[in-house]
DNA sequence: ATTATCTATAGATCTATAGATAATGC
DNA sequence: ATTATCTATAGATCTATAGATAATGC
């Protein structure tokens, strides 16, 4: 209403910004442990401000409903795991490789990253379609080595389902058979998909069996 | 506890009992349609029976709690999807071919059958590591063909990851998107799967492409 | 003085059962 | 007489809010 546009209202942030805000993550932090373990409706609020170590009316100063105190902590999860595969593949050049190394580093996340891989896993097949995070990544990825003739993927959308449905099934498969050995069967997901997008198999496999970057 | 062992109860069918089938096959009913709307924990127990034209405690005397009723219809629901399947590809003679025209079918189950659909995409990712239905058939036609030197699909158990998530990556897309041109995509999931387990661009869209048996 | 947190509780579900009613068996 | 179904309800959640308490700002 005023007529100058106020720059920014620099609310300086405080003791009680920061105690809020910490309130804000033990919730959030809360959620994402028991989301990994249990699906929405199978947790109440009270359970949540429990393992938060939060009042239980505190929940509304924060979050509507519960819906919306999971959506953020998937959000903030989908975020980390994509900040997480963005870093590691940072130095590498060849663009078949990048898209080998993502899918091999989230298929170890069952190892490195036990309860993102579950909340990926939860989460599932929905966030296939939706733009933020991995499956924005991943189309990136996948156009990238198409342009570069590096991968023949056709429809962009198909190719994103399949990769993205393949990767759910490998980590759904890591999830109930705890014997598997992990790298193996994460480099095997690689070499499938290096194929489904024209490589044969010698090149596929040496692709997928490059020396993985570390993670952060 | 007799010794001889009674060869059949032989309960000889009666009114009653078709009485009591009918109710609980009306409950299944109403619960599949529910269950392709919505998640289990939104669909309370006095909606199914609403739904089924049933009163609410006639539950109880066919099923224990709600979990008991949707594993019911899904279980169902799964069976009806492998027979349709199973009764489509039975007059093909290549292993590649049966491959490719039950992942076609399945996905054109959005138009043919989205009640279907929906419930597959909804029961997801946890069925592709039970050993019913689909996951069952998928792995048997993996193996059959690889056998005949048709597919080469490497380890059996990553193969299937691979491909029902895939699958149901493509189920979520065409979910997703009701604009898709649902034989194009699912004609595309089939050459990229043919693909995948190493046949070459030309000859997976021609497997893909043969005329799709009726459904029964 | 303000703001976030906490405790306690009312109200809104939803489930599971008890007891009454209707349908079928014999 | 038996069995399934239906209606009604008690008891068990679980959510959302009101009001009291504690922490911080100024």
């Amino acid at each position: 209403m005023s007529t100058t546009e106020e720059p920014a209202p620099a609310p300086r942030e405080n003791r009680l910004d920061r105690r809020k805000a910490r309130t804000r993550a033990a919730l959030v932090a809360a959620a994402g442990r028991l989301l990994a373990e249990q699906g929405r409706a199978e947790v109440s609020i009270q359970e949540i401000t429990d393992a938060a170590d939060v009042g239980f009316g505190s929940f509304y100063n924060h979050f509507k409903d519960k819906n919306e105190l999971f959506d953020a902590a998937i959000a903030e999860t989908l975020a980390e795991h994509a900040r997480l595969v963005e870093q590691a593949t940072a130095p590498l050049r060849d663009p078949a490789e990048v898209f080998a190394a993502s899918l091999r580093l989230t298929g170890r996340l069952r190892r490195s990253h036990p309860q993102m891989a579950r909340i990926l896993l939860h989460t599932g097949l929905p966030y296939l379609t939706s733009d933020q995070g991995m499956a924005f990544h991943a189309l990136r990825d996948l156009r990238a080595a198409d342009a570069a003739d590096r991968l023949d993927i056709g429809d962009p959308q198909v190719a994103l389902a399949c990769t993205g449905g393949a990767l759910l099934g490998m980590l759904q498969l890591l999830d109930a058979r705890p014997d598997l050995d992990v790298d193996a069967a994460a480099c095997q997901l690689a070499v499938n998909l290096l194929r489904m997008f024209g490589l044969d198999r010698e090149e596929a496999h040496r692709i997928a069996t490059r020396p993985l970057p570390a993670l952060p």
